[in-house]
RNA sequence: AGACCCAUAGUGUAAUGGUAGCACUCCAGGUUUUGGUCCUGUCAGUCAAGGUUCGAGUCCUUGUGGGUCUGCCA
């Protein structure tokens, strides 16, 4: 299980219920939640937001969490998305109550469930068309219709029924109903449909079904089935409390209670899994797990630490009001995260030689370094120091402002956990652009046993020229120009697609940098965090920025 | 249009009917061999109008704005 999220901030309203519920003694103080992805897409973000909800809450009151595919519709669900969905929930930190569950476990039961309603004469097989059903139904200000077949007896009911799960009949030219009321001002209680014909080979059932229940008859029922003490769910699903209840109550089983919160929206992200699935098929991202994308496959690659997703969720908070979470946000989260845990190491992303000229042609030292300043147990290593070196183009200046604290001609600057460097001159091409930079060193002003007195203000990160490897580096941004891109009317999201959010570089790196393993995470010194990619090898490196680190400098 | 839900700094989220707080962002400073981290500070909020009350962000009414619902999807 996942580290402990701060424990310090009050109550959210369903912490709320929950702790009420637990003081009245409901369900005897057990808590048992639940994550009910359907088996048909990859998890992001907002999933992300549900299964930290749905475990945290769990885990506050010593209780469980399910994993429960809710695979009730054949034609697009596949084994393939649930083994997906089960590693993210585990690299995400989670581990669920035993083994994971279906809704298709429960066909059988659910079945009988139907039947139970039928012979109470709450339900009835309906022979209208979809159009007519849809006809008969009405709309939220004109009452609907009552089906010609809602009168059926309940022996004509059982026998369709069954004749139903028997392959008699074709798709589409039946549905069981619910016994609602077609009056209702909520839409949901209109005769709901439960059952529909669909010859379609299931993932799980294989053939054996060619009836499936719909989502209203078979969420809840589950949710009671596995004794699911509270089931939290998106706000969309507010308006289905009264036929979740109502089944509850018909059928006389576990009264689970459904609770929504607002689903949690982050700027310049979408998680329309139609949009998504465009991005990907029209090649604007490499795939799923583009590094890129929200998913927490792309999120995972990136090199975003779950630890920083559970506690973005977290202290995004829960409530009902529709919401969008700054991307900064989670930025911080990420940043805060990784420097707590990530090493530093030198690599220099646009580089520009500097020579030595007082420092011996042949010369190597190596330079001790820490390794990370936040936490003295990462230990440290040495650096291999000589006359040429990489520095960062950006850290040098022909005509620099005063408050530039890098080099220029003239400036002193120190090299991180080496000399104190005076820059003397450097050479232009025929554009204008420098090629080199010369400089002396002050040889008492080594790092740790600096006896110089001279004064740098500014330290910059280096790598020697002999020594360095060249990396091929991913510089991600955000996916999209516009906060929401998928919120302007008369607007494509497409529009705001980032064409700057991928540009891969090669850089100069320390030589030890070559053996990292995919996956490893580092802080490239004053740049950024990076993740070593899963196409990293040792002949071609490659590291995916993360996030850049917060850069406060400007002229 | 009908039903249901929601409304607190730029963003997100708190506040038994009793001092509107926290976080992120922004800005300003301090520390620093990362212009990072860390620390300090500034700016900034109860949708509107009535009502109840000694007292309303909180309760009531109306309005305004936003969300969900008219799939044999979930």
């Amino acid at each position: 299980m996942s580290e402990e999220l701060k424990d310090s901030r009050s109550l959210n309203f369903i912490e709320k219920i929950i702790s009420d519920d637990i003081a009245n003694g409901k369900h005897a103080g057990k808590v048992h939640t639940r994550f009910p992805p359907e088996p048909n897409g990859y998890l992001h973000i907002g999933h992300a937001k549900a299964i930290v909800v749905n475990f945290e809450i769990a885990k506050k009151f010593g209780g469980k969490t399910n994993l429960r595919l809710d695979d009730t519709n054949p034609t697009t669900e596949e084994t393939h998305y649930v083994e997906n969905i089960k590693k993210d929930i585990n690299w995400l930190g989670y581990e669920w109550e035993g083994e994971e569950r279906y809704a298709s476990d429960y066909f059988e039961q659910l079945y009988e469930y139907a039947i139970g309603l039928i012979k109470k004469g709450m339900a009835y097989v309906d022979d209208s068309t979809p159009e007519e059903i849809a006809e008969m139904r009405g709309t939220p200000t004109v009452p609907g219709k009552n089906s010609p077949y809602r009168e059926r007896s309940v022996e004509e009911n059982l026998r369709l029924f069954e004749g139903m799960r028997n392959e008699e009949f074709p798709d589409g030219s039946k549905v069981l109903r619910a016994k609602g009321d077609m009056s209702s001002p909520n839409m949901h209680m209109r005769d709901s449909i439960m059952y529909r014909i669909k010859h379609e080979h299931h993932h799980r059932t294989g053939d054996d079904w060619c009836i499936y229940p719909m989502y209203d008859f078979a969420h809840g029922q589950s949710d009671s089935i596995e004794g699911i003490t509270h089931s939290l769910c998106s706000i969309e699903f507010e308006n289905h409390r009264p036929l979740y209840d109502w089944y509850i109550d018909k059928l006389e089983i576990f009264p689970s209670r459904q609770i929504e919160f607002a689903r949690m929206n982050v700027s310049y992200m979408i998680t329309s899994k139609r949009k998504l699935k465009k991005l990907v098929d029209e090649k604007y991202v490499s795939g799923w797990d583009d590094p890129r994308m929200p998913t927490l496959a792309g999120m995972r690659r990136r090199g975003i630490p779950p630890k920083a997703i559970r506690e973005f969720c977290d202290e995004a908070g829960v409530a009902k009001r529709t919401n969008v979470i700054e991307i900064e946000k989670l930025e911080y989260n990420t940043r805060q995260v990784l420097n707590k845990t990530t090493a530093r190491v030198m690599a220099v992303l646009n580089p520009l030689k500097v020579v030595i000229t007082n420092y011996p042609e042949d010369k190597v030292e190596y330079m001790e370094t820490v390794n990370n300043p936040e936490d003295e147990s990462m230990g440290s290593r040495k650096l291999p120091f000589s006359r040429e070196l990489y520095i960062e183009r950006d850290d040098f200046m022909i005509d620099p402002p005063k408050k530039f604290f890098r080099l220029g001609p003239g400036r002193n600057v120190r090299l991180k956990s080496g000399y104190i460097l005076h820059c003397e001159d450097f050479k232009t091409d025929d554009s204008g652009e420098v090629v080199e930079v010369y400089c002396a060193y002050y040889p008492d002003s080594k790092s740790g046993e600096d006896t110089s007195g001279v004064k740098a203000k500014g330290v910059i990160h280096w790598v020697s020229v002999a020594h360095a490897k060249d990396a091929e580096v991913r510089m991600y941004d955000r996916l999209f120009t516009d906060p929401t891109p998928d919120a302007h009317e008369g607007k494509d999201y497409l529009e705001f697609f980032n064409e700057k959010s991928l540009e891969v570089i090669t850089a100069k790196v320390e030589p030890a940098l070559v053996e990292v393993e995919p996956g490893r995470r580092l802080q490239f010194m004053r740049k950024g965090y990076f993740c070593v990619d899963t196409d990293s090898t040792k002949e071609n490196p490659v590291f995916n920025l993360t996030i850049s680190l917060r850069d406060s400098w400007k002229k």
